[in-house]
DNA sequence: AGTGCGGCCTGTCCGC
DNA sequence: TGCGGACAGGCCGCAC
């Protein structure tokens, strides 16, 4: 389908978070044996004394924030964002690597925590301070679940935005982890025209809004764990979140709540977006 | 301050 | 059939 290259690949929330769940229980509580870098060129360098700085730690937890995972040692952070393409698998030590498999993460009991980023627009960063203070994460806004996320929180911020309401929900200060397609999905489950101004939606409708994102990423989230693919292996399933999509990507489509019309395709905010012209206004 | 755009990359798709 | 070029995509940094 075009325009469709890659949907199965891209880390939105929901696959961040399928990952982290995948990858935690193999590693947390493990040591770093030593680290292997084929690859520094991501998105920022990888640092040159990456091996040097993890050796012996002990992985206490994967945590997440917005789409990036915190790999948390006893000294420090590894903050690793999967950017377009990447992927972590599960693999032992030795195992040869594939085309873009760049850095091999390894741990007592031969197990190896590898990054796959064709694209390269990952990162990987190391920080001994607060993560969370870190440069990268401090200006995010609330996670979707946060109490924070409310339809009085998301009006008062709207109040000075012109911007189309998409650009407004895909903006990282505003709420995290609504990438291109989320935003698509939560606002037809809305009923929200993609483009309507910010500031000019009621309270009531951000209401449902708010209520529609926490609702298909939980979705999406759900149907990732119960397909889980399978982190120990080479290959990801292809698009497990792809079923449950209602527009990205079905341009002229019916509707499938309206039932009736077709699906529009539409660049809103330098990004194709998806939308059904009858129940979005 | 809010807004929009350039740049980073490569696999995929389209047209010739 | 083969090849080149356009494009997508998250997100930072910059210019206005």
């Amino acid at each position: 389908m075009a325009g469709f290259g890659g949907v199965a690949d891209m880390p939105e929330l929901p696959e961040v978070e399928t990952t982290r769940r995948g990858v935690a229980p193999h590693l947390e509580g493990r040591c770093v044996t030593g680290a292997v870098v084929r690859e520094r060129r991501l998105r920022q360098p990888v640092p040159v004394d990456l091996a040097q700085i993890l050796l012996g730690q002990r992985l206490l937890q994967v945590a997440r924030r917005a789409k990036y995972l915190l790999f948390e040692f006893s000294q420090g952070t590894l903050l690793v964002h999967l950017g377009m393409s990447g992927s972590l698998r599960i693999t032992t030590p030795g195992t040869p690597p594939k085309p873009h498999d760049h850095i091999d993460l390894e741990f007592d009991d031969k197990v190896c925590l590898r990054l796959r980023d064709p694209r390269r627009f990952g990162l990987m960063l190391w920080t001994s301070e607060d993560p969370l203070r870190h440069r990268l994460l401090a200006g995010l806004g609330p996670e979707p679940w946060d109490q924070r996320f409310s339809a009085e929180y998301l009006a008062e911020l709207a109040s000075a935005r012109r911007v189309p309401v998409k650009n407004f929900l895909m903006d990282g200060a505003v709420v995290v982890g609504v990438g291109n397609i989320y935003a698509s999905e939560s606002l037809h489950r809305a009923g929200i025209h993609p483009a309507r101004p910010a500031r000019r939606i009621a309270l009531l409708r951000y209401a449902g809004l708010v209520v529609a994102v926490r609702e298909i990423l939980e979705s999406a989230i759900g149907f990732g764990g119960t397909t889980l693919r399978d982190f120990t292996h080479n290959d990801g399933q292809p698009g497990y979140f792809r079923n449950e999509l209602q527009v990205y990507g079905r341009a002229g489509a019916p509707c499938l709540r309206c039932g009736t019309g077709a699906i529009s395709q539409r660049v809103i905010g330098q990004r194709a977006s998806y939308f059904c012209p009858r129940c979005q206004r």
